[in-house]
DNA sequence: GCATCAATCGCTCAAAGGGGGTATTTTACT
DNA sequence: AGTAAAATACCCCCTTTGAGCGATTGATGC
């Protein structure tokens, strides 16, 4: 079926898990893996000068974090797919590894069928991740609730746009008293005493 | 194997499409389908009333947008899952579906039996998404690239919890001048003038 | 019918912010 | 060795902001 393998590279410190993952997935149809480290740093000297499509990337690891290696990995070689394999399920785990370019994240009780599954995905463009991580992203979308009207909301898009009274005044035909007050009042709700700390507090909340 | 079927509503425009996959779905072990909706309105009249668990909600409806309806549904129903199964795959129409609060996002090439599995998916608190989808989201987390220096956006992050000059200054040991000539610079390399919008654009870089 | 809240307009004043400069030292890269 | 960038510190001047006040009108809800 396809001509070339996908070529993998594994980065791991525990000895058992490394050597079974290499096992299986370089015995299997359409996947070589000939490379596994135990270590960030080794892998951060070596992938850069392999002939790798995808890596499947530990986040506990001695030394360097298996995020701080995906960040230089990313930085040297852009198009190279990093998947992380973790137990880490917690959000900053997460959030942080896509912050710093993994293609996806699995967790690492995924079997080894899916595993290879998930392999292909992210080789073809996708971005796989275990059903618990997704809802975990997703739920980082959601609106909690918001307490200013609309009139609030509008005043502050455009200080955030970096308006200030009297030309927000001007875009929305009011008085500059007016949008003042409207300001106090976002201030209040979302109890912060000034436009930087509104505009962080709204952006987080996604008022903005 | 299980003693009770999920539970399932369809909100879709097309004729066609409704009733096949209601068959499909209703026709499956553990599956039940008995509530199709050709538009937002009759959809948001019934599913409060019925006994469903997973809602399919097509984007592109007559009338309301499968979004809005979804946004209505999930305020009276915070418990619902709802999975867009739309052909719309650009930005916009997902990351709106996903603040809306929808629980997946599946593409309409997905084939039946994928479908069946994401229902099962989404019922066990998953978030199936296409892989394309999934892409998506993961790339909206990527840094572009960070202009600022670490100092910077120490000073940056400080601002942004509604610090000013002097109380910066105090936090990282420094004069309250180079505190404001690093803010001058961060204006400068994120070409804005004041710390709305700096914050404002530091955030949505996620430099902060 | 009464209360609450959003939306509107107004005042004063001290504190904070921003634009324009200049300049030294340390660090980093080449 | 030389240049660039980052980090540090200081000056003047004017604008903007936020706190603390008060007030009216029109919806919306109970």
């Amino acid at each position: 079926m396809s001509l070339e393998s996908i070529h993998i590279a594994i980065v791991e410190d525990d000895n058992e898990i490394r050597q079974t993952l290499t096992l299986i997935i370089d015995g299997s149809q359409g996947f070589s893996c000939k490379y596994a480290f135990p270590d960030g740093e080794s892998a951060m000297a070596s992938i850069p000068n392999l002939p790798v499509d995808v890596v499947l990337m530990d986040i506990d690891l001695p030394g360097m974090s298996g995020i701080e290696v995906t960040k230089q990995l990313k930085k040297k070689c852009p198009d190279l797919d990093i998947i992380m394999l973790t137990v880490q399920s917690d959000d900053d785990s997460i959030f942080e590894s896509l912050c710093v370019g993994a293609s996806g994240y699995l967790l690492k009780d995924t079997n080894p069928a899916d595993l290879l599954v998930h392999i292909k995905e992210v080789f073809d463009g996708g971005s796989p991740m275990s059903s618990q991580v997704a809802r975990r992203i997703i739920n980082s979308f959601r609106i909690i609730d918001n307490p200013l009207s609309e009139r609030e909301t509008e005043v502050l898009k455009m200080l955030s746009k970096g308006l200030n009274y009297k030309e927000v005044a001007e875009e929305v035909f009011l008085s500059p008293h007016t949008v003042k007050t409207h300001i106090k009042n976002i201030y209040s709700k979302l109890h912060v005493n000034n436009r930087a700390e509104a505009i962080y507090k709204a952006i987080k909340q996604k008022l903005i």
